[in-house]
DNA sequence: TGATAGCAGCGTCAGGGTTT
DNA sequence: AAACCCTGACGCTGCTATCA
């Protein structure tokens, strides 16, 4: 899919939010799609327009919600990494006293 | 107290992987 | 192969802490 273009461009006019200012596929005209009055006779190509114009929100939203669930999902993984740190470094602690227990129970022993 | 940096969270796009 | 899903990357906003 071709990048429409004009991305940098709204995103440094900055009263609103850049995923706000860019547009669709440029040529849609989306805009006066969906400004017409409901209700009224349409012609077959602005039923197509405003057809494909229902797909891209459609795909909009379930992105936004998939990207919500990715972080979500992301920031569990990393929280469990964070406690399987926390887990090995006890176990880590708990050997080396272990094996300094032992050391010292063996160097009495040689006396 | 205003300027600035750093951070978290968000929406969107692009592209690769998966399903139908 | 078209439709769909997942996720990294990007740019934006709002918030907080720090500094001059």
């Amino acid at each position: 899919m071709a990048v429409t273009g004009d991305e940098t461009e709204s995103a440094a006019t900055g009263d609103m939010p850049a995923y706000q200012l860019r547009s669709p596929n440029s040529s849609l005209a989306q805009n006066i799609v969906m400004a017409a009055s409901p209700g009224t006779m349409q012609s077959p190509s602005s039923q197509h327009a405003e057809e494909i114009t229902r797909k891209r929100e459609v795909r909009l939203m379930k992105n936004r919600e998939a990207a919500r669930e990715c972080r979500r999902k992301k920031k569990e993984y990393v929280k469990c990494l964070e406690n399987r740190v926390a887990v090995l470094e006890n176990q880590n602690k708990t050997l080396i006293e272990e094996l300094k227990a032992l050391k010292d129970i063996y160097c009495h022993k040689a006396e």
